[in-house]
DNA sequence: ATATAATACATTGTATACAATGTATTATAT
DNA sequence: ATATAATACATTGTATACAATGTATTATAT
């Protein structure tokens, strides 16, 4: 018995994940291109375009990034026009991050890109429900 | 309807994964730096320890990275001593990595990880297996 | 009312991650 | 045998990602 096979790569959980989100992110990269996003600048502009209006603080925590990855981020987003960056009036800490005109129009170009990746994706409809369902249990877990 | 429910952070399959991977890593941190690795570095002593020798092409190919990634974070691990870099003498463009006996010593040290990260992921033992499958599936899937 | 704590974000420093490009070496075509 | 292509790795530039720290603002305790 080899006192190290937990050690092996192969016997990580860890491990798959990690590779498995790279490759998904790779996957979107010719798409974003084309409407001029990185992978984190457009999950950040799902949820503006959602809310039209979120606060730093809320974005943070939904996407499980810090200000440390986001004031840099939201920064080129606002200098490409897609996004306005203002403090809050009644709470001069936060910053509002909202959908301008130009983030608007953007959306309707990245409208096509989750059918086009989805037929990317190789997993049968039940396959991607329960994956879907049991990341989420771990996220949920590690991040009480 | 909504026509943009497709374009709905909650309706995504690879934020999820985006994101529990980040919280996996992270998770591991503490650990990793008890022994001076980061994550990265980890996965990779994970594929010498268990080869001793690997050329720098394999390790690309099993951590799915590329050698603008590689290059200097071998560079490190030899920095810290417990791998040595040498050309292949049959083959002077690879670069050989090889286990110094100060990484087979930070093996020991290692070893007690992998049980003590599980734990603290909350998953059954058939979720598990269940996640493991459908990411190598969708692994092999996506880089071939 | 005011000192202190807490909050929200910004900044700094370190470490990936990868596309694009460069370079030395080896394999292949003729 | 030699020009050309392919391979393996190195380098450069851009963009995260996050821990640690700093700063302005707001909340709270007394």
């Amino acid at each position: 018995m080899d006192p190290y096979s937990s050690l092996k790569l192969e016997n990580q959980l860890c491990f798959p994940l990690y590779a498995a989100a790279k490759e998904v992110v790779r996957l979107y990269t010719p798409y974003l291109d084309e409407i001029g996003l990185t992978y984190t600048q457009y999950i950040a502009m799902m949820l503006v375009w959602e809310k039209k209006e979120i606060v730093v603080k809320d974005l943070a925590q939904r996407l499980f990034l810090d200000t440390g990855t986001l004031t840099p981020l939201l920064k080129k987003l606002e200098a490409k026009g897609v996004v306005s960056l203002t403090r809050a009036p009644k709470d001069k800490r936060s910053v509002v991050v909202a959908l301008t005109p130009q983030g608007q129009a953007l959306r309707n170009k990245a409208a096509a890109i989750p059918a086009q990746v989805g037929q990317c994706l190789p997993l049968k409809p039940q396959e991607a429900q329960q994956l879907y369902t049991t990341l989420y249990k771990l996220l949920g877990k590690l991040t009480q």
